[in-house]
DNA sequence: TACACTAATAATAATCATTACTAATACTAA
DNA sequence: TTAGTATTAGTAATGATTATTATTAGTGTA
């Protein structure tokens, strides 16, 4: 954050930063405020949003999309994808899969994309919601709707 | 959609579906809307939400959840992922990768997440915006925020 | 064919996440 | 210390989606 001059070391600016490297659980920018709000109780969330934008850009977090849900963000920016509970929402950390790397070529001539990033989104059930699985849906005619973040 | 007698075959139901089936683009609702408009031109765009939801739910129609975006939706349930341009916003079909198939066992032993599904995004530039990337963008300190939908 | 039941609709309001705006504040370099 | 400007807090605005509600329209039955 040094090498800029225009770019400056804000006090909430390194806060957020701390607070989520800290956090292993990818939260939204909601979360994170309200613990970065237990140090800088007058922070607002529009600067949660703003620096955490700006941290991306500059690769210093990673923003984790989460389709047809809230932005989430990652303070290890190691490349890794992730894993999302279709009940409750819990995203977990998985390594990238061997079989997935150098695959731009075939996309390439498959599609005529240049392939810039690859993101896999496995959902599935995490191991608490495995366990009440079998008692509480018993026979749903349709799927559920996709489970809650929390 | 007859099986179930308490869902209807509504107008605006078949309609909906009709239009998304012939479509290729991966609509979002509102594009959609504006295509069934044309034949039901006093339809309500939550009646076009709605019916999405219920129908990809039936499973007739695939939800397409595009990260820090609009979700968009897909007449061709069979399997397959997508590959959207980070330029234009562009979503095309990208056959399923043969290595990404069967690695269920694998994810469950690592995490013990029991995987139902897995979507690949991959990010990239397609054709058109590849040949405009040389000129317009020069030299960028920082990436630039993922680009429009159209 | 008409009737009764209730799902579905159009229109609109409400919600939720995120971004934009603006006057006041606080880094930073001279 | 001061001038210049990036950043902030507070708030308004936006955009996508969902909820509400009175009305309309499928569907099974008489």
């Amino acid at each position: 954050m040094k090498e800029n001059p225009d770019i400056r070391v804000t006090k909430q600016r390194r806060i957020i930063l701390e607070e989520l490297v800290k956090m292993h659980t990818h939260p939204a920018a909601d979360e994170l405020y309200e613990k970065v709000r237990k140090r800088l109780p007058r922070i607002s969330l529009g600067t949660v949003y703003r620096n955490l934008e700006l941290l991306s850009r500059l690769g210093m977090v990673r923003k984790v999309g989460v389709s047809g849900s809230q932005m989430r963000f990652d303070g290890d920016t190691s490349p890794h994808n992730h894993i999302r509970c279709i009940r409750c929402g819990r995203v977990d950390d998985l390594d990238v899969d061997h079989r997935m790397k150098d695959c731009s070529r075939e996309i390439r001539r498959k599609t005529g994309y240049e392939m810039i990033e690859s993101r896999v989104e496995i959902l599935g059930l995490c191991p608490d919601c495995r366990k009440n699985e079998r008692q509480d849906s018993g026979n749903r005619r349709i799927a559920p709707k996709i489970g809650p973040r929390r």
